[in-house]
DNA sequence: ACAGGAACCTGATAGC
DNA sequence: TGCTATCAGGTTCCTG
């Protein structure tokens, strides 16, 4: 589900709320979503300090503690973490509840059950690989056209591929990254060192574009994904070809073709994206 | 290096 | 109406 630009909203709708409360109690509902250390050792851990601020890296959510410990969560297909005030916990997808000393709660729920939390030092964060091994992500002074161009150069598979890997780019997911390659007219199945200088630079272009995009539209909502107060975004009003199969594309009039790249659900203007 | 498939899960929806 | 197949915003692991 969640993407950066999805990850990043939760992180700036719940920030404010969160940031000086005290966790009272964790409710661990489903035990097997606490991949570090055993749940039993989690709720000992965190029970009691008090939230110092949350951040995100990639698709990690990183809850700070008073206490040194970071709690790293991330939302896989269907996660959803909000804040809920009156003690509202009528979500039947409930995992993880976080019980706040103000009597408020910050809910972790899940309908796939494939999301994972960790709770670690910070010189513990390398047991996390996907997190250890993040590239830079679009929009930062490290992510570079020349840092691009470069792993363009060097690669030889499929593009989608290539951008989907979270090595390369942190953040990119299906959406975002269909998104991207519509924006800079690229076919996804195309060979990632048959880029020219030209189409290298447009796709930098796109990619930080769409990103900037979805956050400033509050995330896609498709079906699952809801920000850090329950809310949807917007972002699925503003998409060229994720979600258009059949239908004509904004640009050119042709059908948006869906096809599996890369073992992903792929949308494409076959027209336009060469 | 890279491709493809399976695995981890549950539920919505499309099709018959 | 109801049953079945397919698909889903992600990541990791294994095989070829």
């Amino acid at each position: 589900m969640p993407e950066l630009p999805e990850v990043e909203t939760v992180r700036r709708t719940l920030v404010d709320k969160i940031t000086g409360c005290q966790i009272k109690n964790v409710d661990i509902k489903l035990p097997r979503l606490i991949k570090w250390p055993s749940a039993h050792e989690f709720k000992a851990l965190i029970t009691g300090r008090t939230i110092i601020t949350l951040a995100r890296h990639g698709k990690y959510l990183l809850l700070y503690l008073d206490n040194e410990m970071i709690v790293v969560i991330h939302l896989r297909m269907t996660g959803r973490l909000y804040y809920v005030s009156t003690a509202d916990l009528t979500d039947q997808f409930s995992r993880i509840v976080f019980e706040l000393s103000n009597g408020d709660h910050l809910l972790y729920a899940d309908t796939r059950t494939l999301g994972t939390l960790y709770a670690m030092r910070p010189d513990e964060l390398w047991r996390i690989s996907g997190l250890a091994s993040l590239g830079p992500e679009p929009l930062s002074p490290e992510f570079t056209k020349e840092y691009l161009a470069g792993i363009l150069h060097k690669s030889k598979g499929k593009i989608k591929a290539l951008l989907l890997n979270q090595k390369v780019v942190a953040g990119l997911g299906n959406i975002y990254v269909d998104e991207a390659l519509a924006i800079a007219g690229l076919h996804p199945e195309r060979t990632a060192n048959s880029l020219n200088r030209a189409e290298a630079e447009r796709l930098y272009s796109a990619i930080n574009q769409v990103i900037a995009d979805g956050i400033a539209h509050g995330g896609t909502t498709f079906r699952d994904y809801r920000d850090g107060a329950g809310k949807s975004g917007s972002h699925q009003n503003h998409l060229r070809v994720y979600g258009r199969k059949d239908l004509h594309c904004y640009q050119c009039g042709a059908q948006i073709v869906k096809k599996e790249v890369a073992g992903r659900g792929t949308h494409f203007c076959p027209h336009c994206q060469r």
